[in-house]
DNA sequence: CTGTTAGCGCATTCAA
DNA sequence: TTGAATGCGCTAACAG
């Protein structure tokens, strides 16, 4: 790789990238001790006299030591790192859920290395042999296939899936409780008079969409509402298509009520009622899964479901972390996070 | 470590903690080569017969090897892991950053390190410090003071300072052309006949907050107005303060427009605005530094200045990149985004 | 082009 | 309670 001629170069010229970092053996001499007495004294605890102890680490300070974690790591089988593999950092949803998992990991001081796979299975797969390869002891995932919670745990990593669940999956569960949530909001606009209300809706293999779904059924049952089929509005993934979607479902049928199932697809709906200058909610309410901020911006601000994402972010780590520690009994733990309903000003009484 | 004693109990058990992963010897003896051949055939370009080399690929497929990172860390002393440190992932300002330094370290098989430092000092210090343990090669850091990339320098870790600048650094940076781009907005408005418009800012000690003033001191030299200072609003950092000022400015002073120097103060003046019931922009107009999505979903939609801030994130990890495999001359190198004005509907003639 | 040897920095035996 | 010895898994020297 970088034969001498190439290394002598970089010794002459002012490159910093070769500093020598102090290893416990400087330290050990700095303090008068053996290397494996200033391993205890600085990280185990109990095996060191408080005396040397103190002067170990007097001398850590005074010379600037600072532990090699790949050395640890490989000696103690052990990580501090722990993976995160989400979809989309941009799309507010999952910065929050990994702000949630990074505020929490940084108290336990463990690190937390973020990959987006962009919803593809493939940069999925490929994430999960990186974290494979660092040898981390978890991964938070919110998984695009079964295959990657799966490859990970026949590998010994924990996982942690959160916001959504493939039916056979084994690994702990931090979820919404999206059925709750999407039926109390469907009933809102329910008790409100509506009878014709639009589901904008993306996927409903997993879990997600599914138990928005469910609820948003559960809520015609229970108030003995036959559902339209054709008012389940089946989209893709993006504002876009959302918005295509929304003015098919706006010509094609007579609906006093929308409901997005998340943040991205409210975007679009929105926009194509602004577009055509519908009144909410005098006009037609709008309604939306996952609350965001911009949300309480708009005018009038929308109505809601909160599910708490950075509180979802901070359980998932707080159950792994207690899963890496062998806290856990062996069966998967799934955590069920409260949704919230958020009554704004875009949902009133059903036009007529 | 793990005799086979206690290998039979792990298989016997539904315990998937102590799963022993191939290493590059299992790789060797299933292809019948030395380990060292193995390293060179995996990783080291050149330097095995192609027959051997296909071969040994074929090997560490069969047994599922997946490479140690911190052994391989360990003994090359080198890591493909960067560290990224930032204010708050949940703005979306950072959340793009990132999403864009991700991006492009991910596509040169980087790995990245978030960490949030909440813009405390003491978080950013304890922060570097776990890289400066992690042994990264190099660091990419909205820096809060100027000690945190100093202390990395010094231990001899690449870092580019991303956004912010102080006087006397000397690592490598990428900004948005803070003055300029603020400098064409206040241009936009001064042109609609607007002469008395308020700043809404929340820090000068740093380069964004100074660039983004001086923009707006520019605009009006170059206009030939002169700057009421009392029009300066000086707030905190978050937007229930930027709301507050905002309300001071307005009782106080009349202005006919105002700017806010980023996307956090925007939200507080324009719940003031809507509070107000001001009409946007006929009695009042209201324009942001720093795009980002909510801005085009309000109404009237924001004009602001778009830093491309994901593109700003690529830079980054391009830069800090190039400055790792040693590409780049020894002297810091300054990278400056453009900034976009972007006109839409809050901003109009000024009235009367 | 390939194998042998050695050691990165550390934590963990074990013996003292 | 401490020190000496060992090796985690890998890759860089060197020799062949």
């Amino acid at each position: 790789m970088s034969p001498r001629g190439q290394a002598a170069r970089a010794a002459a010229q002012p490159v910093q990238q070769p500093v020598r970092r102090p290893t416990v053996q400087d330290v050990a001499r700095e303090a008068g001790v053996s290397p494996s007495t200033v391993s205890r004294a600085l990280h185990t605890r109990g095996y060191a006299s408080p005396a040397v102890r103190a002067r170990v680490q007097a001398a850590a300070e005074r010379i600037g030591y600072v532990t090699d974690h790949n050395a640890r790591n490989l000696r103690s089988r052990t990580s501090t790192s722990i993976g995160v593999l989400i979809s989309d950092l941009r799309n507010p949803f999952y910065a929050d859920l990994a702000a949630g998992i990074e505020e929490e990991l940084r108290a336990a001081e463990y690190q937390m290395v973020l990959v987006n796979d962009n919803g593809d299975p493939a940069e999925e797969m490929q994430a999960a042999e990186t974290l494979l390869a660092m040898r981390v002891p978890g991964v938070i995932v919110t998984p695009v296939t079964a295959k990657c919670p799966q490859v990970l745990q026949d590998n010994g990593v924990h996982v942690v899936c959160a916001d959504r669940e493939f039916g056979r999956a084994t690994s702990d569960l931090v979820l919404s409780d999206n059925k709750a949530g999407a039926r109390e909001l469907t009933e809102h606009l329910i008790a409100l008079g509506h009878t014709r209300i639009g589901m904008l809706i993306d996927e409903t293999k997993w879990s997600t969409g599914a138990g928005r779904l469910a609820g948003f059924r559960a809520a015609h049952v229970d108030n003995a509402l036959e559902i339209d089929e054709d008012l389940i509005a089946y989209t893709s993934f993006d504002a876009d298509a959302a918005r295509q979607t929304t003015r098919r479902l706006l010509n094609d049928h007579e609906v006093t009520a929308i409901i997005s199932a998340n943040n991205v697809l409210a975007q679009g709906a929105l926009a194509e009622l602004k577009d055509r200058r519908l009144k909410i909610p005098r006009q037609i309410s709008l309604a939306a899964y996952d609350d965001v901020p911009w949300m309480s911006l708009v005018q009038p601000a929308l109505t809601t479901v909160d599910q708490s994402t950075v509180e979802m972010g901070r359980s998932c780590a707080r159950l792994l972390l207690a899963r890496i520690r062998g806290e856990l009994p062996p069966r998967r733990r799934l955590v069920k996070v409260p949704a919230r309903l958020i009554v704004r000003g875009s949902t009133g009484p059903a036009p007529r």
